[in-house]
DNA sequence: ATATTATATGACCACATGGTCATATTGTCA
DNA sequence: TGACAATATGACCATGTGGTCATATAATAT
């Protein structure tokens, strides 16, 4: 965590650091990330940050934290209305969020995608146990709870699901923030809503011609 | 490409330095891999190996060559069988035989991963335009193959069907590499089959319920 | 006004990086 | 043997890194 110094910060100067940084993380992963050029950018001395954080992990862990929380808040209001849809309309809602996320916060978004190709051992370890994996045992029990109630079938592998739709999930998003980096996403909100039905349709219905 | 110099090399010595550069650009990215760690691991003076090599980048396209070469090698056999076979089994095969090379050649399929993570851009450039994209146009293909057979439904979306294969291809390739690192692949055989067919089954028949 | 504490600051450190180059060594012809 | 080219080599360079620290400045309390 930063030091009492960095909280005590005004709002103005604390926002430039972290933006500074997040801008920094968002491409480059940890080694390559540079404290100089974070300071540069965000016009403090060297030494002034290190009287508000530790270290570089220190930072790294912090801005991550922070991207983290971000979506979570994001998420938990259409995670609250789940109860009353079913498993194919949880998933789209899921898949829907997660673009408007990287739409509406591309920072963040990038950040979650450079961590997830993070090398650093160290630096991905002191982020997870601080941040707790959420999306996977998300998904297990949407998949657990619609096979209690017999909308899909019970013989479906529940992990071999949970992974295509986590590896779906991710591709997704690395799609949208290579593709729709600078196009508005309201033009391109049509198109995007088609590629996520034609994908839960093959999830739902199989690939195999039907014989009727 | 690496100068004549290098390749006048005996094999003794050149293998040396091709394999120190994969261990390294397997574990490392390419900005943050080290040309001084490969010449320590190799034990040729700095001064040498800029005799072999222009550049950092030219080292770092060469061994990506060498791995996708290998790799194209080694399905190359698989894929012409393909006509013999239906599409759940081309894929079945598909998936077997990614896992067995990166059981087989574990450094080869690590610096796959590691490529497909790297964040600088002109090392990525420069290896794409060398060694071209393959595994997508192959999806596509086979998919569209398959639907002039009427294997498969012709209302599948054949881009999300292609994006959906090659994310769980990568993600079970990252699995492996993972999970069975060090344990025997002949153990896992079996598992593996089991979860390979389970994905499949999702694939080809859906998760949905069948109503009789 | 004085003493004490919290910040701010940039020169500085040891180390690593990719890359160069003058020189030494070897190999190959005549 | 001598001449010429190919190769080997490591000291060296400029630059960048994460991190430190003595000192300067500001804020607060007495």
């Amino acid at each position: 965590m930063p030091k009492e110094t960095f909280f005590n910060l005004p709002d103005d100067k604390r926002n430039l650091i972290i933006n500074a940084a997040m801008e920094e993380f968002s491409k480059a992963g940890y080694n390559t990330a540079s404290i100089n050029q974070i300071c540069r950018n965000s016009a403090i001395p060297k030494g002034s940050f290190y009287q508000y954080f530790t270290d570089k992990l220190d930072l790294y862990v912090y801005i991550m934290t922070l991207a983290i929380e971000e979506k979570i808040r994001f998420f938990s209001a259409a995670i609250m209305e789940f109860h009353n849809l079913t498993l194919l309309d949880q998933f789209r809602l899921l898949f829907i969020k997660g673009m408007e996320f990287a739409k509406k916060h591309p920072q963040y978004a990038a950040l979650g995608e450079q961590f997830s190709k993070e090398n650093d051992g160290t630096a991905k370890l002191a982020v997870i146990t601080e941040g707790n994996r959420q999306s996977e045992t998300l998904f297990i029990q949407m998949i657990n709870n619609a096979k209690a109630t017999g909308e899909i079938d019970s013989k479906v592998d529940t992990s071999a699901l949970s992974l295509l739709l986590q590896s779906l999930n991710s591709a997704v998003n690395q799609y949208m923030i290579d593709k729709f980096g600078d196009i508005s996403y309201e033009h391109a909100k049509e198109d995007i809503n088609r590629f996520v039905d034609s994908l839960l349709n093959i999830i739902f219905n199989g690939i195999r011609k039907k014989s009727n």
